[in-house]
DNA sequence: AGATGAACAGCATGTTCATTT
DNA sequence: AAATGAACATGCTGTTCATCT
């Protein structure tokens, strides 16, 4: 029945759940937001640099930071008028783990700006 | 008999492959090299920066450098004392491709730059 | 149409194996 | 063992489909 070796990482950049992850809990910090709220101003966000992530990324990356991480939980809300679907609403679940969680991306983040830098100097000088 | 559509890229940051590609063309600007003894000084250059490239993507990005960028040729060269293998040693095939391909991984870079360092920004501040 | 979620599919790359000297 | 190369395996993520209001 299969045993699964899992794999490891080379380290080479950050991918790209993390980096959202990042994002969608700073946002959260800051107020409420759901799924398709977070993808937009993502989007917006990060068009002008070439970027446009896709919203079932921001699904599993919110799934993951509720489900692994524990650092958020949602709540299903009923907007307003009401001819809209229902949320889902998330709000922090864990301070201190998602202040834990945004310092391990902090420093991976200064991590590939260094090797990014790196390969500028050595490449084109 | 199965169409296959192809898949179109978000404009996360750059790959891994291309990033060795740069890190190839260059060292190969300076002299000739051959598989494993490339390996040896990207990962010397790049341990402190946590990132340890594999063999076989060495491999794959000096192989597509020379038949699908077109930059590069291969020598086959059979080492001195000779109870070694013989070396497969690139040099620069077409130097206006290789300054072509560099320019466009150089915007590339620099667009990753940006992105991360707005990360910082965004997130820490 | 807006929102959420899951299934499916491709691709980049890590791992292993084969071959040669 | 050093070197090259290819086959195989897995995880990330893009694409599509289903369901609901």
């Amino acid at each position: 029945m299969a045993e699964k070796r899992q794999r490891e990482s080379t380290g080479f950049l950050i991918k790209q759940r993390a980096f959202l992850k990042l994002y969608i809990i700073t946002n959260i910090e800051n107020g409420r937001w759901y799924g398709l709220q977070l993808l937009d101003e993502l989007k917006k966000e990060f068009k002008p640099l070439g970027f446009e992530p896709q919203h079932s990324e921001i699904y599993r990356a919110l799934h993951e930071l509720e489900d692994e991480e524990q650092i958020l939980t949602k709540i299903k809300v009923k907007p307003d008028g009401a001819k809209r679907k229902e949320v889902v609403v998330y709000k922090i679940k864990d301070m201190e783990k998602a202040k834990a969680y945004k310092k391990l991306v902090k420093a991976d983040l200064e991590r590939c700006e260094q090797l990014l830098r790196k390969a500028l100097q050595d490449n084109f000088s």
